[in-house]
DNA sequence: CCACAGGACGGCT
DNA sequence: AGCCGTCCTGTG
């Protein structure tokens, strides 16, 4: 563990505020510099904006600017896949301008997975205090600068966690497909590693649905954001539907549009980057 | 006090 | 296959 420093020069498509306030990540926090801390495994990371460089400052075990070129996924062209889908419409150019600096992140499978299921019928405050308890009970510690950091926890380190102890935690009725989840995975009912292995989408998104806890959304959230990466997905919630509502079908109720309509539509307009694009027109609906 | 917000799941048609 | 009530907690 030692203190590392790496700074990106003159990144194009990169601001924190979009990155960390788009709905895909839970531990990223805003601190009085405008800056935001956050774990990614078990290292401490502060990113801040300064003018068109980013300078990432952290405690890790491994090279920082490795794991923030993955993480951030530092290596793939926004500038082109943002002009690739502003070509579709007005509406996504519209919101691709709203939020410009969003980058779709490589987090870590398990905890993604473990995330996105607390996530169900659930709003982002409450789920990012469910984690950082979670943290704090189960994962490593990890102070620096005086605070006290905690890693999510791996699988081993809740194995022997009750049902009981998950809803002390204020999960709710979530405490039960937490716990299933954990033995699942832990007996390799579902292999995480199979997962990342194979290229073919639908067949993954079918293993995820396996979980307890994992239906259509969450399972699309977990292919979306985590170290999976497969932008061929199209997460459907409340806001997407009232987004793609408003914007393309257009029906009096909202709640009438079907997932299958949606979808659909989804993949005709926006192709094998409809999961980016969702993340667009969500943020901007979200924020507006 | 009640209404509402947010997805998975199981029971029903 | 699609519809709908229930699950829990925080907010207004």
């Amino acid at each position: 563990m030692e203190e590392q420093e790496y700074i990106l020069k003159n990144a194009d498509s990169f601001e924190p505020k979009d990155i960390f306030e788009c709905g895909q990540c839970f531990r990223w926090n805003i601190q009085d510099d405008g800056s935001y801390t956050g774990v990614i495994k078990n290292g401490i990371i502060n990113v801040k904006k300064d003018g068109k460089n980013i300078i990432f400052t952290g405690k890790c075990d491994k090279d920082l600017k490795e794991i923030v070129t993955y993480y951030f996924d530092l290596n793939r062209n926004y500038e082109k896949i943002k002009e690739q889908l502003s070509n579709i419409d007005k509406y996504l150019k519209t919101s691709i301008e709203y939020g410009s600096g969003i980058r779709i992140l490589n987090q870590d499978l398990w905890e993604t997975i473990i995330s996105f299921i607390i996530s169900a019928n659930n709003n982002i405050p409450r789920i990012k205090g469910i984690i950082e308890r979670l943290s704090k009970k189960y994962g490593n510690e990890i102070e620096w600068n005086g605070v006290k950091y905690y890693t999510f926890p791996n699988a081993n380190q809740l194995k022997d966690v009750s049902i009981q102890d998950f809803r002390n935690l204020g999960l709710g009725f979530r405490d039960i497909r937490l716990y299933e989840t954990t033995q699942m995975i832990l007996k390799r009912k579902v292999d995480l590693d199979l997962l990342r292995e194979n290229p073919n989408t639908l067949e993954v998104r079918d293993e995820l649905l396996k979980l307890s806890g994992v239906g259509p959304k969450v399972a699309d959230c977990i292919l979306l954001f985590s170290d999976l990466k497969r932008f061929d997905v199209f997460p459907i919630d409340v806001w997407v539907r009232r987004v793609m509502n408003d914007l393309y079908i257009k029906k009096e109720d909202e709640t009438k549009v079907s997932k299958k309509e949606i979808e659909k539509l989804a993949e005709e307009k926006f192709g094998n980057l409809r999961g980016i694009a969702q993340q667009y027109l969500f943020y901007w609906r979200r924020e507006n």
